[in-house]
RNA sequence: GCCGAUGUAGCUCAACGGUAGAGCACCUGAUUUGUAAUCAGGUGGUUGCGAGUUCGAUUCUCGCCAUCGGCUCCA
């Protein structure tokens, strides 16, 4: 065995002792900048040995990998904090996310927001004393039996599953279980902020015990911090839930929680997404049906959906029973109703109301009713979570051959919806045989296929999502962001050969046989609910006209114009759009203030200059514009304002 | 549902064991206004609901409801 390795570092090669530690073959780059090293590929410690030839790249703190590696560092300068802090305190993982990090504690009673000072402070002063971060790769036995020792019975769960090596990593008397890397010592780690405590299963199963989760942020440098914070608050401002009150869109109120209730300005917002779905399904062959809100649990029992989802659902007895009370026992679905959480059960109907032809398919079933599902009381959120919504939904009714045009088809009309919303950033997944499944894995596989495919044709890029699929069918999920970051699924699209099968739906084919439909459960808006919500948190509130609730206010200088303020939002009004008059005797400030807090698209002043030669001085929101022109131009400029399809 | 926090006027917030206050909004009056707040006066609260401790509770304790941040679940 050779004494040297051969080490590549920026396109030129050279020869050190073997042992040598990655520093010291990256030792230009700046110290105080170099948080970790990328050898052959892979993320490591700056305190690494070399043992074979390798390429080596230094990774910055600014880098995507440093800041990684920066945020990990802290969640294990948290834990470390925490445990001198709160001793007994047990530790479990404390991996890095997007922005941040957070750490999962055992401790004996909870932590509390006013717990979060005092152990940053203790942060700072951990980092003060320069600890160095050292590597240890020890037995699987003697981790046990440390970690053991120490009464960390999480950590012992991890070791015992995790993969060789088992390293441990230390700083001062304090050490972790953890795969690494970190950065050299703790004095590395000075732009950080604890941000939140919540609650968090052990391993995300609500079976397991609740642990207590701090989250918290790092960043290379305190100006890089200080950004992220004030982009965060920002994003706060867009919060639909604090714009949808401002601008008068809707309200909740304890009385019916998670149920929203839209005032006449939100009302046009929906009713507007509404009838572009509306268009969209003339041009893309869609049927408009309207079934039943409630319906005799026995549908629910064919479906699934009693067995599957009941706990999810506003349930009644029959009126005319004596006992006026519900069964939800797993035969209470021979008596009583239920609130449809869906409409896939009441399209069967539809579809069975005539005997169907191969000829027939596809047929293409679209309803905008108002559902209802009994979400736990924990997972609302604003517009975002709700119990009742309406969602753009439609159930495609199609021969297995036609299933991916259809999907294609679908597929398409995501990409022309968002498009023309302008959303980016949205991300498709397909979401996979669950480990509890109807079918046979044949079956999943050629099911897979063909969303795979429809996907590729419309040249869409796409993660998997593994065994997230529902259990009757693979599905498309279609995920945008809202303006914190959190994601949340817009449009889906599902394959079912289940439901079908359950209300025994036929159609004859063309040598006379009774064959199965495959049914396509789709949405693209998703709920309008949720959908508002993302919208109004990508725009902040200042929509396309033609989703304005306000699209033209009229501002009066003074009461001598009253009247041609009037007849000019008449004027507009009689063209189609939606104007008011603004005459109250305030100032034009006051009254500009106002539209722009509204976030009218068109601001018209009105004085007496205007009203001589019937003009009109226009002002756009955010004062991007203002120049003065004949009220005809005006209906022009409106007219020439974007409508999708 | 679980963990933590919060709940005061329509909204945003103050007070804190001793009979609740501001700004905005709303109403009235004055002002007749040129592109993000004209001035003055006034109305408005069983301090989320229900118990308990106390001479006295908005304040302390408990239960419930709702909301916020997460977990779980999901459009």
């Amino acid at each position: 065995m050779s004494s040297e390795v051969t080490v590549t570092l920026g396109g030129e090669s050279r020869v050190v002792p073997i042992g040598t530690i990655v520093r010291d073959v990256l030792k230009d780059v700046p110290s105080r900048d170099l948080v970790a090293a990328r050898v052959d590929g892979k993320v490591v410690d700056l305190t690494r040995k070399l043992d074979h030839d390798a390429s080596v790249e230094p990774i910055l703190a600014e880098s995507v990998e440093g800041l990684d590696v920066i945020r990990h560092s802290t969640a294990h300068l948290m834990a470390m904090a925490v445990q001198s802090l709160y001793p007994g305190t047990q530790v479990t993982i404390g991996p890095v996310i997007e922005d941040g990090f957070f750490y999962d504690f055992a401790p004996a009673t909870p932590f509390t927001l006013e717990d979060l000072p005092k152990i940053e402070a203790k942060m700072r002063e951990l980092s003060k004393a320069d600890h160095k971060i050292t590597r240890t790769e020890v037995p699987r036995e003697e981790a046990v039996q440390k970690f053991s020792a120490m009464g960390e019975k999480y950590k012992v769960e991890i070791i015992n599953e995790a993969e060789d090596p088992i390293s441990i990593y230390s700083q001062g008397d304090w050490m972790d279980l953890c795969r690494g890397p970190h950065v050299p010592s703790t004095r590395y780690l000075k732009a950080f902020k604890l941000t939140s405590v919540a609650g968090a299963y052990w391993r995300g199963d609500e079976h397991n015990a609740m642990l207590s989760r701090i989250y918290g942020t790092a960043f290379a440098s305190k100006e890089a911090l200080e950004e992220h914070l004030k982009l965060v608050e920002l994003a706060r401002q867009r919060d639909h839930r604090k714009l949808g009150r401002e601008m008068g869109l809707y309200i909740f109120d304890p009385i019916s929680p998670g149920s929203p209730f839209y005032l006449p300005k939100g009302v046009i917002i929906f009713n507007a997404l509404i009838d572009y779905m509306r268009r969209m399904y003339r041009r893309y062959g869609f049927d408009e049906v309207v079934t039943p809100l409630i319906f005799k649990n026995e549908m629910f029992n064919t479906s699934g959906h009693w067995e599957n989802f009941r706990e999810n659902m506003f349930l009644s007895p029959d009126p005319e029973s004596e006992t006026h009370t519900v069964d939800t026992s797993p035969e209470g679905w021979r008596s009583g109703y239920g609130v449809k959480p869906m409409n896939c059960p009441g399209h069967t109907y539809v579809y069975r109301a005539e005997k169907r032809s191969y000829r027939d398919l596809p047929l293409r079933f679209a309803e905008f009713s108002r559902l209802h599902r009994a979400e736990r009381s924990g997972t609302l959120h604003g517009l975002m979570r709700v119990r009742a919504m309406s969602q753009d939904d439609a159930h495609i009714f199609c021969r297995e051959d036609q299933i991916e045009d259809e999907v294609a088809m679908n597929l398409e009309m995501v990409r022309d919806v968002y498009g023309a919303l302008g959303f980016e950033g949205v991300e498709f997944k397909l979401a996979t045989m669950p480990d509890k499944h109807l079918g046979t894995e044949q079956q999943w596989q050629m099911a897979e296929a063909k969303l795979a495919n429809a996907i590729k044709r419309n040249e869409i890029a796409f993660e998997i999502n593994p065994k997230e699929g529902a259990f009757y069918g693979p599905k498309i999920e279609i995920y945008v962001s809202d303006a914190l970051k959190r994601k949340w699924q817009v449009a889906t699209i599902q394959l079912d050969y289940n439901m079908p099968e359950g209300f025994d739906l036929t159609y004859t084919n063309s040598s006379g046989a009774e064959e199965r439909p495959v049914m396509i459960h789709r949405a693209i808006l998703g709920s309008l609910e949720r959908f508002i919500g993302v919208l109004i948190e990508h725009t902040g509130g200042v929509l396309p006209l033609w989703l304005a609730p306000e699209q033209v206010r009229v501002l009066s200088l003074s009461e001598k114009v009253e009247d041609y303020a009037k007849e000019v939002a008449d004027i507009l009004k009689r063209e189609g759009f939606r104007a008011h008059a603004d005459i109250r005797n305030e100032k034009l400030g006051f009254k500009v203030r106002e539209a722009e807090l509204a976030k009218v698209p068109y601001m018209i002043v009105v004085g007496e200059r205007e009203a001589a030669d019937r003009s009109v001085s226009l002002r756009l929101l955010r004062g991007e514009k203002s120049n003065a022109m004949p009220l005809t131009a005006l209906l022009e400029k409106l007219k020439q304002e974007p409508v999708p399809a």
